[in-house]
RNA sequence: GGAGAAAUACCCAAGUGGUGAAGGGGCUCCCCUGCUAAGGGAGUAGGGCGCGAAAGUGUCGCGAGGGUUCAAAUCCCUCUUUCUCCGCCA
């Protein structure tokens, strides 16, 4: 969430950056600055009524001890006991109706990122490989893993509905790989991450804290009853990031980099017939996540380190792919940053988004209320990133489009080999 | 899931309604001692929020949230977590 008192000072500014994600928070910043006026302002009387509490209840046992009669002045402070109760009450109102507005206030977008619409607009930023060229007619991947027996689309839809996936033989075993490269990758030297295997649930204050709540509950499986405050995770984000919340990291931790891997569940309400078919959409996938804690003043060092990270595993992987900068218009609630890495995806003929890399600055850890120390040893909130270090689905999908042969076998790529045993997939 | 116990600072820990939340360890500084050990003294409750240019100052903090009371670490209610035992289980 932002900052009231940045708020405060870059008004305009602030109005302006938002608006450019395409809808106007007019209303809420100027509500913010109302909300946080009143709440002053009922502070500064509380208090001084406080302070008259706590004084007289220090005289009043001397009062007694002295035999004087104290009936009068408890009676008094009875009176002002009510007050302040109610006063107390107002500010416990006011607090939450503030929260409740800065929570649906999204990021503002940072000065670098470039004005847009949607994804139309987001700038390309680098390419690395070039797409196949295919002297045959190359076939999308759920007809070649569905024509090798790897992929089973149709079975999933009596067990659990659409985009659901059953994997099979060699299709199941190139997942398993997959991830384990993708961690093994990002654990070793070069990567420095430290491997998390977090739980697949988190509860709302989780939920929260990394933005998902309160605006986004429809796109998320929540478990249980209506009592129950627990949801499936849309991401390895969410209770890895949360680690971390109501803690100080201490400075010598920083930057904290993990690497996890996790099974993700989005409705996809609002998806529908969007690549309906395939590994592309599904209600549940693997991803491997990297998660990012760094001081302030190193966090965008840390972005460019991240994505670098995210593209290096495709690099092993011999497949295609650019990195695109997200305009305002398609730039996620949260973050104030964000490349896209997209694969090059041959039945789509076009890149497809695979990770997503971003900078939240302090939005997040304000939610969550994670921090670190300033150089004068004071408590400041920590600044977080994260991005896919990708999806897995996505990678199998595109590893058997784009090594795809004439005989409708695929040729798996030498980093994986080790972990599939076998050189292709007949 | 059932029963019991617990939660106070970096650690241990006292505190059953009343003026500044004991004490010890550790840590920091100082004194003494040619070094070290031992000894002596002082400091050490974080953090949020408000006011203030600042120095400061006020307020809230004893697991969390409510309640009773002039006044709550202390009494009451709800919740969370941890420990022990039982049950169940990969």
């Amino acid at each position: 969430m932002l900052d009231v008192k940045m708020i405060r000072e870059n008004t305009e500014k602030c109005k302006k950056r938002l608006a450019l994600r395409g809808k106007s928070y007019d209303i809420e910043i100027d509500q913010i600055l109302a909300l946080d006026d009143k709440r002053k302002e009922i502070i500064a009387k509380v208090e001084g009524m406080k302070a008259q509490q706590n004084k007289v209840s220090k005289q009043i046992p001397q009062m007694k001890k002295a035999g004087e009669d104290t009936a009068a002045i408890m009676a008094e402070m009875k009176k002002l006991s009510e007050d302040v109760k109610q006063l107390d009450a107002d500010r416990t109102v006011v607090e939450a109706e503030l929260q409740d507005v800065l929570l649906i206030v999204p990021n503002v977008p940072a000065d670098e990122v470039p004005a847009g619409a949607d994804d139309a607009a987001n700038p390309e930023i680098r390419r690395w490989g070039e797409p196949v060229q295919f002297d045959f007619e190359p076939k999308p991947h759920w007809d070649i893993g569905g024509d090798l027996g790897v992929l089973l689309p149709d079975v999933a839809g009596k067990v659990t509905g659409s985009r659901f996936h059953f994997y099979r033989g060699l299709g199941a075993r190139l997942e398993r790989a997959i991830i384990s490269y993708f961690l093994d990758t990002h654990s070793d030297e070069q990567g420095g991450y430290t491997e998390i295997l977090p739980p697949f649930i988190a509860n709302s204050a989780s939920m929260t804290g990394t933005g998902q709540l309160p605006k986004f509950s429809e796109q998320m499986y929540q478990l249980g009853r209506e009592d129950n405050d627990l949801y499936l995770i849309p991401t390895a984000e969410v209770p890895v990031t949360n680690m971390y919340r109501d803690e100080i990291i201490s400075n010598e931790a920083l930057p904290v980099r993990y690497t996890a891997y996790s099974a993700c569940f989005r409705r996809e309400a609002g998806a529908a017939g969007r690549d309906a078919r395939g590994l592309i959409r599904q209600h549940q996938f693997n991803k491997v996540e990297l998660v990012n804690f760094a001081a302030p003043e190193d966090s965008w060092n840390q972005l460019e380190k991240l994505t670098n990270e995210a593209e290096r595993v495709l690099q092993g992987l011999g497949l295609p792919y650019r990195v695109v900068c997200l305009c305002t218009g398609d730039i996620g609630f949260s973050a104030a940053f964000t490349y896209d890495i997209e694969v090059w995806m041959p039945s789509y003929n076009r890149y497809v988004e695979i990770s997503s890399c971003s900078n939240f600055l302090d939005y997040q850890a304000r939610r969550a209320n994670i921090r670190c120390r300033d150089a004068a040893g004071k408590p400041q909130y920590a600044h977080t990133l994260n991005g896919s270090g990708v999806a897995v689905g996505r990678t199998v999908a595109a590893i058997l489009e784009n090594y795809q042969n004439v005989d409708g076998s695929v040729t798996i790529p030498e980093a994986l080999r080790p972990y599939m045993g076998v050189d292709a997939i007949k």
